[in-house]
DNA sequence: TCATTATATCTAGATTTTCCGATATGTCAA
DNA sequence: TTGACATATCGGAAAATCTAGATATAATGA
């Protein structure tokens, strides 16, 4: 994780979708019931909801979806874990939080 | 003040000018030396710097800086005052602490 | 090995944003 | 009035972003 772009990252904002997935995000298991179906229980993703549910919830293609996710983490929003052939998206806190004291300090 | 729209706030912040400008008019006495030249000293607009000035700082074209406050004050981040030929803006203070807040809440 | 499934990447047309020069509007002072 | 100055708005070419379909890659299981 290299040091943080606000730029980027108030791109990688400025989208309806995207949005909404970081903020669904906060909370997986109540946006996405079934989340971690897939996944044989003595592995843990802790918060990660794979491409394909977020997809469905998205309701936008699945090489948008691929896309958005990529930028988001790219900005650092996110991160990813790959189990098996799932990719894994979760919030990244660190950064996440970074932002927001960014925000207090220098906007 | 219309109810706070993130998107257009995080659009009016993709941009390294704009996101410049909010910041130099948080000290603008530090960036803007010769502020307030223009008025006369009975009249105060605390914290408000004119349009002609922050093209200066900014190196863009009168009709570019115009545009983005113009863009900024549509997402709520700045508020202008005109005063004889003159425009100042400055921050809107109380937006963005609500943004502040909404971060840290919902982000 | 082969078919299937999940995700990523490539490509491209459509849409939006960027940013400027030109021009319009508004204010002041002579 | 008129001319000079500050700012706003208009119009448009170029650049960036959006989003999808097509295709590639990777993992799984039969």
């Amino acid at each position: 994780m290299r040091g943080m772009e606000p730029i980027d990252i108030f791109k990688a904002l400025s989208n309806e979708t995207r949005l909404s997935i970081l903020q669904w995000l906060k909370e997986p298991e109540k946006h996405f019931p079934k989340q971690g179906a897939h996944l044989p229980k003595e592995v843990s993703v802790k918060g990660g909801v794979c491409v394909g549910d977020i997809q469905e919830k998205a309701n936008v293609s699945q090489s948008t979806v691929s896309q958005y996710l990529n930028t988001m983490q790219k900005a650092g929003l996110l991160e990813s874990v790959r189990y098996g052939q799932w990719t894994y998206y979760r919030r990244n806190e660190e950064v996440i939080s970074k932002l927001a004291s960014y925000f207090k300090t220098e906007i």
